[in-house]
RNA sequence: GGUGCCAUAGCUCAGUUGGUAGAGCAAAGGACUGAAAAUCCUUGUGUCCCUAGUUCGAUUCUCGGUGGCACCA
């Protein structure tokens, strides 16, 4: 039988997290999380993590596997991700992946580029360029080391442009030469299914939860983690702005204000990013479970009527 | 009750020596190939509180009103 992977895709405090799991119950599958943040143990509770109840619900994979300090990234997500896959395959004809980073979730659907991991000498070099020189001198580097990027990147985009100089000098190669622009062949069938509510709705839950956060203990959390605060894995929305309250920048109201505004701008462009994917099958997140449950079980079966 | 100050974009305010106005934030749209909860781009017409007056022309000046703040009673 054709192995299913579904994926559950939406933007932050619409609802995934049960409806997965309502999903999962019901075709006795497991779920893969697809959170860049809930990867790491130690943040359970700013990034609304699945709870050790809900993980008894359903069996969960790459929910609090790593520490802060590994370093980690959608390349290796992919890998691990496959890996995990082809376990889980052996035994369960679906599998359901669910979770908010989107660039995860295509790593997982398409396949990224083969690109080396960046020695840490050559990212630190380029991060003291950046430092000391400014964007200024991430331009000319690109402008250097890859032309035909030149005219195709965010120009003013210093991630972008660090990352071209990182893989160009790793590589000894174009940054641009080595992006294909090809997506991957899966040996599994990928469903997506993309949930979303009124915006003024989701905004009211996104800032209704940050409520609840604190009230769960959130700057306990953010208080345990605050020395290791430079680590990329905390450039996570919540903790940042923790993080300015503990360091005296400005008051704790100011700071929950700070997290609402900030998880609502990560809302939206999780939705830019999803509306751009033709091949998701929108569902609505105020329809009762029995209603999607129901679509979600048309979509496996239309799907694989199509394939024959 | 008296005096003074203020009233401009959803919010905080700038400005127009009289020719109908612009910043920050919010908000909206977009980009996205190993740091992605990251990083970056685009978008500003609103009875310039209301009435009357002066003026070719008032959001800008003057009278009055309304609302807010401060001080004095």
């Amino acid at each position: 039988m054709l192995k299913t992977l579904v994926l559950i895709l939406g933007p932050t405090g619409v609802g995934k997290t049960e409806l997965a799991l309502r999903v999962a119950e019901h075709l006795g599958c497991p779920i893969i999380n697809c959170d860049s943040r809930q990867i790491y143990r130690e943040l359970p509770i700013g990034t609304a993590a699945p709870t050790l109840a809900e993980q008894q619900r359903v069996r969960h994979y790459f929910v609090g596997t790593h520490s802060l300090e590994e370093d980690y990234s959608a390349g290796q997500y992919e890998r691990d991700v496959l890996d995990k896959l082809t376990t889980l395959f052996a035994d369960h004809d679906i599998v359901i992946l669910t979770g908010g980073s989107m660039l995860y979730a295509d790593a997982v659907c398409d396949g990224l580029d083969d690109l080396p991991t960046v020695p840490a000498a050559i990212r630190a070099s380029v991060q003291r360029g950046y430092e000391e020189q400014g964007i200024e001198w991430l331009q000319t580097e690109v402008q250097r080391l890859d032309p035909n990027y030149w005219d195709e990147v965010d120009r003013e985009n210093p991630a972008r442009l660090a990352h071209c100089v990182e893989i160009s000098q790793t590589t000894g190669k174009p940054y641009s030469s080595l992006r294909t622009k090809t997506r991957k062949q899966r040996p599994f069938r990928i469903i997506k299914v993309g949930l979303d509510r009124p915006r003024e709705e989701l905004y009211a839950r996104i800032n209704e939860r940050t409520k609840q956060m604190m009230a769960a203990g959130f700057l306990d959390e953010a208080k345990a983690v605050y020395d290791q605060r430079h680590l990329n894995s905390l450039q996570t929305v919540g903790y940042k702005e923790l993080f300015g309250y503990l360091s005296g920048q400005y008051d704790l109201d100011r700071a929950i204000e700070l997290i609402q505004q900030n998880t609502r701008h990560y809302a939206k462009r999780q939705l830019t990013w999803l509306r751009r994917d033709k091949a998701i099958q929108w569902l609505d997140a105020r329809d009762d479970y029995e209603k999607n449950l129901h679509i979600i079980d048309h979509l496996l079966c239309a799907d694989s009527v199509q394939e024959e």
